[in-house]
DNA sequence: GAAAAGTAATCTGTCGAACAGACTATATGC
DNA sequence: GCATATAGTCTGTTCGACAGATTACTTTTC
């Protein structure tokens, strides 16, 4: 009975999180065509954010590579194993500190992602296509802004010490 | 000939997917708060966007909201079932058709969703607040209207539909 | 108006991914 | 040298996702 019936049941911003939802729905549709997008790559977008990390970001180990990507670091191993089997990637020990890998990518590794790369970004163009081209820069840069902003700990520390060219942190 | 790059002044594409990392990042960061906010409920992150969705978007059946959000139906099921025993939720069945079930939140369930979103709305101004209040407000209209035009099956209708008043920031 | 076909929700079993915890090897501090 | 901390690996458990069959009801067809 005093069900209020809603008028317009797909209210905007008044409602609970759009933003979680938005977010949500995003990052699923992403995801799938992704997923598709990296059909060469083991582990599918996992794999690709790990080889697009390595590659563009060059985190200097693999707990930072883990950080960055909010994967546990036992996860990590297996999914390196499995790109390092494919010959993507290498282990290669830090000879400053022998206990740490520093991960790079192989040639081979590298011209795989350039492929996925170019697929990814079509696929994100037809995800955001009823977006104008000057919205979608204005969301892509808010969101890179907001995502550094949030993103937990040192990585912000990490982007300032690297764009400042230091090596060791005190 | 081979469409070339568009050699855009600051193309993402050229540091890989910016997209994809912001978006895992802040729903990863989104999640942990909101998780964290929906301490009374069950499920967590996925029990509160199950009773917002119902409150607020009311879909008219439980194949809707599980679709609505991307939720396989038989989880929908123990979900529900979770919510029902917790006296949050109710199913009736629909008299128009006794197979459905309409799901209709318990005024339990809109007093603790009130809380719930009080508490989540904050959590969201807190993870945005590298952002300033316009910039924000850009940010959440945009990725609205994204995630309606990404949203698979009848949602378009609806976008189609509002995104004849919208489009006009600037 | 009964049989056939289709749909909403549930139940069952299986699989994989995520996480906690122990373990190995190096590093650093005393 | 011994204690403690850190990088990475290995092991076992748990939990959520999904496919497939099942039950209840509706719609279609003759």
């Amino acid at each position: 009975m005093t069900t209020p019936e809603p008028a317009d049941s797909q209210t905007p911003s008044s409602q609970g999180s759009v933003f979680g939802w938005s977010l949500t729905v995003l990052l699923r549709e992403w995801s799938a065509r992704v997923e598709s997008a990296s059909r060469d790559l083991p582990h599918g977008v996992r794999g690709y954010q790990v080889l697009s990390a390595v590659v563009h970001d060059a985190p200097p180990t693999q707990a930072a590579l883990a950080t960055r990507l909010g994967i546990d670091r036992t996860v990590m191993t297996y999914l390196l194993d499995k790109f390092e089997g494919c010959g993507l990637l290498e282990r290669r020990q830090d000879p400053a500190d022998r206990r740490a890998r520093r991960i790079v990518p192989t040639d081979h590794g590298r011209r795989v992602l350039a492929e996925v790369d170019a697929r990814v970004t079509q696929a994100e163009d037809e995800l955001l296509s009823n977006l104008p081209p000057e919205d979608r820069r204005v969301l892509l840069a808010l969101l890179e802004h907001a995502a550094t902003g949030a993103a937990p700990g040192e990585d912000r520390c990490a982007a300032v010490a690297r764009s400042a060219g230091l090596t060791q942190e005190a």
